[in-house]
DNA sequence: CAATTTTTGAGACGCGAGTATCGTATTGAC
DNA sequence: GTCAATACGATACTCGCGTCTCAAAAATTG
């Protein structure tokens, strides 16, 4: 049977060894042709990187793979982001700060990502899925929540999870697919607004809080 | 020379004739199967229509062309929105509220095209691009626009156009993408979320006027 | 250093999308 | 009904992605 052996081979393996070295070339490869504006597929790292088709596709058996590792790369600095101060507005602001820029430097990479798993999501509906995989695309989650931290007990529960998912709406790439690639705006610009949106949808959302405290009085 | 007869036959002639039965058998078959679930090829919609592949692509060269006459299919609707009323809020939310249950029952559609979009922003970012039909995606602008009428003068330009700029982020299949694919919410829980965002953000931006408004003076 | 295991490269293969060519069928004007 | 124009279908071809096989090269082990 040995359902790919390949697939699993790299998918299984990539400890540090010998091999890690490649493996390291490749993901910084890809990483860097991203950043040039491409969306190279494993065949084109594998030039890139002069390393054989087959031995490229030993490492990332597909496209998936490959951006998913370049997706976490580019993903790291944000994901440490552990914000100070107990002001909810001010965490938020910090965090779209920090975050957005890096997402607009990486753009072409969340691109990819976000491509692939509307792919993904088409393969699904139709039921086919060769458990690849399967984008994760589920840390804007954590990360609001935390920067959420200091309303979790201020808010009822429905509210606080209300605000982080508008939050989540306008904390990714899709962002970008909007303000710059239909408005024009520049990556500046286009953050300026998702930051203002931010503070705009925590502020609504305490005041509400807030006068419903005062009408249950 | 003759660059491609058969594109240029399909994207230049098709008037009202005998060819405009096929094509509108191919479309509504599009449609039906996009609304299925599935994402089908210029093949699969030939096959379903029951025509040949050869008939299919000179219709539609490309899964470009096939697309983007299924949105504007799934669009048509929505495109002949105009609210009543000269409250801003009530205008915004009622265009959430007839649009956003429409986008997410094509849903597939539309984040097809959103697919496709990206693939072109990604060949774009490289050079290629052969003058394909250019997914235009821009209508949530003028529908924004419509629906923020009432503030035109009220607000000054800037605001006005950041106002509409924030909406636009949340008013398009991308929150689907983030609140049912990632948060796991029900396509109506979602609709709830963008129109709560949607009217927190229409306030803030009057709010934001009015008080500058005051300080002014 | 020699033997064994692992990694690599080159090429063949299958598959699906899109293109091109040709002969046939359908349509419409006279 | 005849004839020309147009639409259609079958087929073959290119091209790029991903898979597979096998032999050569390199690393590991004793």
């Amino acid at each position: 049977m040995e359902i790919s052996r390949q697939s699993s081979d790299a998918a299984v393996i990539p400890e540090r060894g010998p091999r890690a070295r490649t493996r390291k070339l490749m993901v910084t490869t890809a990483s860097r042709l991203m950043q040039a504006g491409l969306t190279p597929s494993v065949s084109e790292v594998a030039e890139a990187a002069e390393v054989s088709r087959a031995t490229a596709y030993r490492y990332f058996p597909s496209e998936v793979a490959l951006v998913h590792a370049v997706v976490n790369e580019a993903l790291g600095p944000i994901l440490e982001w552990s914000g100070e101060g107990d002001d909810a507005e001010t965490r938020v602001c910090d965090l779209f700060e920090k975050s957005l820029p890096r997402i607009a430097e990486f753009e072409a990479t969340f691109k990819a990502a976000l491509r692939l798993s509307l792919d993904q999501w088409a393969r699904e509906q139709v039921g086919a899925l060769g458990q690849e995989p399967r984008f994760r695309r589920g840390h804007r989650i954590e990360l609001l929540n935390q920067a959420l931290a200091p309303l979790k007990g201020r808010l009822p529960a429905r509210e606080f999870d209300r605000l982080a998912q508008a939050l989540s709406m306008i904390f990714g790439v899709e962002i970008y697919t909007v303000l710059k690639d239909i408005w024009g705006l520049s990556a500046e610009r286009s953050a300026g607004v998702a930051q203002w949106s931010a503070r705009a949808l925590v502020r609504a959302a305490v005041a509400e809080a807030e006068e419903n405290r005062k009408e249950k009085r």
